[in-house]
DNA sequence: ATGTTATGTAACCATATGGTTACCTGACTT
DNA sequence: AAGTCAGGTAACCATATGGTTACATAACAT
């Protein structure tokens, strides 16, 4: 194995749990407490996701007294946008595949 | 913890190994020792990963005499591009922010 | 100064993950 | 029928992961 690898956003992406909290954060920045309030995990889980978010910079933590205020930074998603774009035309392919055999199929019906 | 859940596409394109598989298999369908002999791990190890894709639905296996051919089905991968759908609208706004403020950084060096 | 709040971290636990070697089976070869 | 080839699977191992509780600390409240 041996990949005790950090800030890789493939790997903090994963998680449904964290990506739940990204989808949070879409609606604005919120300190530690508001975000685990909406999970059924314990806070000390909740912030080890926040580190591993933080690492993969997906987050920025901001101090505010006494809370830490998170915000999303949606910048590293671009690397998994780009690996993706790779895929588009291979499903635009397949769509237009998919629509000429349907095509098809109709013309034989109609005959 | 509690998620032996499959199917997980997040989960399977998480793994770099499994993101270059897909990614061979872009060039077209291959057999696994075909697949195999790409990688510095053992058959067995892709086999393991072959299975995880296959319970993802990113690739489907055909048999061929002796040899079981696999190729790419990239649908599954649409559920992570509608994900980060939600934000190109964000990085989108950070783009046009980014712009705005090296615009007015410009402006003031000019006068 | 003392208490309380917000949050990170350490220690621990169970399960998942990724890898390895050994073995099994089905399908061509001879 | 006997041998070989392709590839799946089982058993095992070390490390990663996700969670928990207990503790530590900085900042505000009294």
């Amino acid at each position: 194995m041996l990949e005790p690898q950090s800030a890789d956003v493939f790997r903090a992406v994963a998680d449904p749990t964290r990506r739940a909290i990204l989808d949070a954060l879409r609606r604005g920045e919120q300190p530690v407490n508001g975000i685990a309030s909406a999970f059924p995990v314990s806070r000390p889980a909740i912030s080890k996701h926040l580190r591993l978010l933080r690492e993969a910079k997906l987050v920025v933590e901001r101090r505010r007294g006494r809370q830490r205020v998170y915000a999303l930074d949606p910048r590293p998603l671009d690397e998994v946008n780009a690996w993706l774009n790779d895929y588009r035309v291979m499903w635009r392919q397949a769509l237009a595949r998919l629509k000429t055999h349907v095509e098809s199929q109709h013309r034989r019906t109609q005959r």
